[in-house]
DNA sequence: TCCCTTATACTAACATGTTAGTTGACGACT
DNA sequence: AGTCGTCAACTAACATGTTAGTATAAGGGA
């Protein structure tokens, strides 16, 4: 008995097509539907129990954010990967931590270097207990305190949004043992620049660190070529 | 005899809810549905022509990207400036455009530059002529290029997304004849700093150039408070 | 006079019926 | 046998009917 891939509506809050909207698109990044699956309205509003209408406005909102393409008249599939957009998303990502991380070096409190400290103590811990899983969070939670840090409510979001494609591939990421040791000395050289306030510092280990997503993606063009456009 | 203040649909192109999004994001851009207008449904329909599905879908769209407000079940409203927003979008704006000049100024061939000189020197003419509305449209043209000289296709949306709230409170800023002629120079000091490849010069020119736009919207909170939320 | 209640009108949200464009398969003609 | 034209089935797109939540204004009580 092949359970439903998607959450129920009921789990969710506000309006129907908003959780119809959160449902279709947390099944799009957890690649429990893949690039290239099809999506029938028709399906999706027996499997959720809803009418079309709100099904119909949560296509459009995801199909404007990029994650599925619709063709007219016809169908409506899960947008496939291309290196040029993934690279696109790793430029914006990257200019935008690198935003972040200026000027939070520049105005950060003794509260936040305790956090963020605690953060990558927390990441240590995680490493030493192979909680690879765990790490993973504590990792986006890192950048995550950052974009808070700037004190600008809407950026987390921002972030995300840029990052929907970067987030998906990360899904097929083998799971590499040495890489989060490597991660964590990254974060390391960001968090002493930020409590140096040095802001060259900081935005260069920002750079650097930002920089070692795109070589571990690139591989996955070849290995998984069915998720790529031609 | 008050004209439709929307433009037709017959004029744009693409699926009949892109049209009304199209027709409806115009009008919030351009001022003429300030911020604080009620958008009723059922007016919409009447002045496009069509039924309430396209442009249902339209508002949705237009909600996700936070140029309407809706209250459920009561009310759709162009959403009002806050000066919190208005602080995010600038910062990121300028995270953007440092990071497409940082690429640029590393990549830039001779046509490019030739380009961006061109620009400059047709920004030249037009203050000169005092054609300040040719001045504004070459002044975005400068930065436009920027962006698509990175390479990136989706770089210039993205950048005209993030700045949607700067584009509508600048069209409430007065005229100002000594601006021009400072944002010439910050326009060729960046330009020097691209053609010399020094990107450290360029991130720097880019910043204090971007910098200026916060210092004259301020005191539009004053001046136009009745499109500010409170 | 002021506040609370209540009824009514209005709106967005949702459901469903209808249209039109696309795709793929079948059959006829070359 | 291969190709082109036609037709049938399916899908998104659009139109319209229905529901439910909100705001406003009128009326009654303190």
């Amino acid at each position: 008995m092949t359970a439903s891939s998607l959450n129920k509506v009921e789990n969710l809050s506000g309006s129907l097509s908003q959780r119809v909207y959160q449902s279709l698109r947390e099944a799009i990044l957890s690649m429990q539907y893949p690039p290239g699956t099809v999506i029938r309205k028709g399906a999706i509003c027996d499997q959720l129990g809803v009418s079309r209408s709100p099904v119909a406005e949560a296509l459009a909102r995801l199909s404007a954010e990029g994650l599925v393409d619709v063709i007219p008249q016809s169908a409506t599939k899960v947008s496939c990967f291309s290196m040029d957009e993934i690279r696109e998303a790793s430029f914006l990502r990257q200019a935008l931590e690198i935003a972040a991380v200026e000027k939070v070096t520049q105005e950060r409190t003794p509260e936040q270097l305790a956090a963020l400290t605690r953060n990558i103590r927390m990441q240590e811990l995680l490493v030493e207990d192979k909680d690879f899983v765990g790490f993973y969070e504590t990792d986006e939670e890192f950048h995550t305190m950052l974009m808070n840090f700037t004190g600008f409510n809407g950026v987390p979001q921002v972030l995300a949004s840029v990052s929907l494609h970067l987030t998906r591939a990360r899904m097929l990421m083998l799971p590499d043992e040495s890489r989060p040791k490597e991660t964590i000395k990254e974060h390391q050289a960001i968090l002493t620049a930020i409590k140096n306030q040095d802001v060259d510092a900081a935005r260069e280990a920002m750079r650097s660190h930002t920089g070692q997503l795109i070589p571990r993606i690139l591989p996955l063009e070849e290995s998984h070529a069915e998720y790529f456009k031609p």
